[in-house]
DNA sequence: CACTTTACTGCAATTTTTCGCAATAACGTT
DNA sequence: AACGTTATTGCGAAAAATTGCAGTAAAGTG
């Protein structure tokens, strides 16, 4: 239950919006397994407790917790996964050649955001990317 | 025709594939303007010249393009954007708030890269990324 | 607790993207 | 320059994703 920590409920409804059912069922499914989820994963989950939500229901869900920021998005491989926002961003490195996936924290990259802030004064807020290259295994070969 | 000095022919057929008027004529819409390009974008380019390519030979051209890195695709804002792949990697910052669009060199980033090959052993390799923020103008209000 | 407002959902229709297959044409070989 | 191989295209159909709208229900108010 990584999500209740964040008290979505209040998240939601102090902007004005509401909680519905679908949507707890939507961040729950998001929230279950902890990684990243293919869309067919969430509606799976969603169904098998309450069939009649409808599809598009979920793809509108999906995209209202993305606004909200407690889902974020990732395209990996041309595949759109989806994982819960934490409170701490957070980054990934995907090998291209085995497909091992690393998370790797904030920190790792904010040598490269100041050395952007310097040059441009764009301020980077950047959160769950996803970087390819060869892990530390694959490089040895 | 910045694609024109990629000698984008021979890389095509040196790797068994064949060189088609319409992967010519997707290339070149998809260097035409330069920056990024939506797939309608790139459809009207291409059927302005040749109304009878198909709509999916398109879709799996730009799949193909992808594959050979001639083309890289960006995920900005939900939106899917084609750019031709330059030889030297960069990458892109979009002002989450005015929407401007700052190119930035690859070496920009590599501060970043050094510390996760360090702690982790990862080679990241990573092509146009794209990092949303603020820029210096809205960053000042 | 009933009432009102309007955000949200489900449904059906539309649009976008993918897929299978037969016909076509690129390109090496003769 | 004609031929054969087979990668690639166009077409139609299927699947996936989006959208409009009318009915439903969440949440504030009296």
């Amino acid at each position: 239950m990584t999500h209740h920590t964040l008290d979505y409920a209040n998240r939601i409804r102090q902007q004005g919006y509401r909680l519905t059912p679908q949507r707890e069922l939507v961040l729950d499914a998001v929230c279950e397994g902890g990684g990243h989820t293919s869309f067919d994963e969430i509606q799976r989950r969603v169904q098998a407790r309450a069939p009649a939500v409808n599809r598009s229901t979920i793809y509108r869900t999906l995209e209202f917790l993305e606004k909200l920021n407690l889902v974020v998005v990732a395209h990996i491989e041309g595949r759109t996964l989806y994982e819960i926002a934490h409170a701490r961003p957070h980054h990934h490195l995907i090998c291209s050649r085995c497909g091992a996936e690393i998370e790797i924290d904030e920190t790792m990259l904010t040598p490269a955001y100041d050395r952007i802030a310097e040059r441009t004064g764009f301020v980077v807020h950047a959160d769950h990317l996803v970087l390819s290259g060869l892990c530390g295994e694959c490089n040895a070969k």
